[in-house]
DNA sequence: TCGTTTCCTGACCGTATGGTCAAGCGAAAC
DNA sequence: GTTTCGCTTGACCATACGGTCAGGAAACGA
């Protein structure tokens, strides 16, 4: 009952199940939001796919909704990682190359994510639209003051910075959002390791080119 | 009490009520379908959107999946008529600036269809998949080597045809699948029509330029 | 007018879903 | 050795879903 000092006990096998089932139950879900779309999904999928039993899952998430909430946040935030990848370069073509470079990365390894944050935004983003009004636009208007300010030094073009970084934002996750039509065109099979390499050199080299930046 | 001389019945009222009824439906299950994807969707929600009973939908459709088809081959049959503006076009300025235009309407006018469509494909294209493998990529082969042959005349940089296909069409979709979130960075109002000019302007220059052909 | 075909719809059904619960389990704390 | 407390789970529940159906209403042909 009177606890000395357990306020945080050491990492202790309980937190270590606590953290491996949770990080389980996540992924599942985030494979199973990104393949059948929150209405789609059943808990009861997402618990197979974790191999865990469904009222294990709503143990440690309280519902389908918490869980799908947790998904998006953690995909929102890896994509918050790679808009630094604009920062403190000297121009254009290291700036947006790094972060058309970044964006693509993030659209071979994390497609899924890619397409439950497709799909929360096309629904009207009911769960982060919050986030849509602060920090993205925050960051937004960040960015196209430095496109801005690129153009007023002469390093590019006067392009309006906001439909750049949509087109940037479209191309770069059309890899993911889009990846099975682009296998079905591929022959059925996905890009391999040359050809996401050709795609990221050819969005990257189209885009700079657009911009004037080479 | 029904008239001998009825004024109009060449189409007779019958196939009428029937056409009617049917277009009805389909629009209302476009927008539901898109607001709420396939597995959120109701056919329930699409009866009240249509405003009419949820068994005189299935009157008339066999079943939700049946519905959704329509809706998505609708789609795919406008996606295709503007394909054919790049046609018949003397080089790139023309044919992909045509298109780009084209594409960029469709965004406009048909946003439902548009993220239906895109839910379609990160979900797998469950029920287009055929569609994909035959008409699309025909298309997109004849299209490439188009554009290839532009090229080789000179008159465009070498670029990786496939890659500007994807470009067009992952930047034109933008503005229909991730409305929501250009809407809420332009402060939560639609594109005005000045706005949805300048975009297109946007894009257009943008990829021209990404291409050497301007 | 009458018979036939098409349209319309309230009531209904089997199933699957998100979520609850209470009983069990096992490692750690006492 | 016993208690504690978080973890685990089969069974269960209310609801909502897609789809059916029987039978009435309207439109049509003759």
């Amino acid at each position: 009952m009177s606890e000395p000092t357990s306020l945080h006990s050491r990492p202790s096998r309980r937190n270590e199940i606590r953290l491996q089932n949770q990080t389980l139950i996540l992924r599942a879900a985030e494979k199973v939001f990104a393949e059948a779309g929150y209405g789609g999904a059943t808990v009861q999928l997402i618990a197979d796919m974790a191999g865990l039993p469904k009222a294990n899952l709503l143990y440690y998430f309280a519902s389908k909704e918490d869980l799908y909430r947790r998904v998006v946040q953690t995909i929102f935030e890896i994509w918050l990682q790679a808009a630094a990848a604009m920062d403190n370069a000297p121009g254009p073509v290291e700036g947006l190359g790094a972060y058309i470079d970044a964006k693509m990365e993030i659209s071979r390894r994390h497609p899924d994510g890619s397409k439950v944050w497709a799909s929360e935004v096309m629904h009207g983003a009911p769960v982060i639209q919050d986030y849509l009004e602060t920090t993205l636009r925050d960051w937004t208007t960040g960015r196209a003051a430095l496109i801005q300010r690129w153009i007023d030094e002469g390093k590019m073009a006067p392009v309006d910075p906001e439909h750049l970084l949509y087109m940037v934002w479209a191309t770069t996750q059309h890899y993911a959002d889009f990846g099975h039509q682009i296998q079905t065109l591929n022959g059925g099979k996905p890009l391999s390791n040359a050809q996401w390499q050709a795609a990221k050199a050819s969005v990257k080299s189209m885009i700079l080119r657009g911009i004037g930046a080479i």
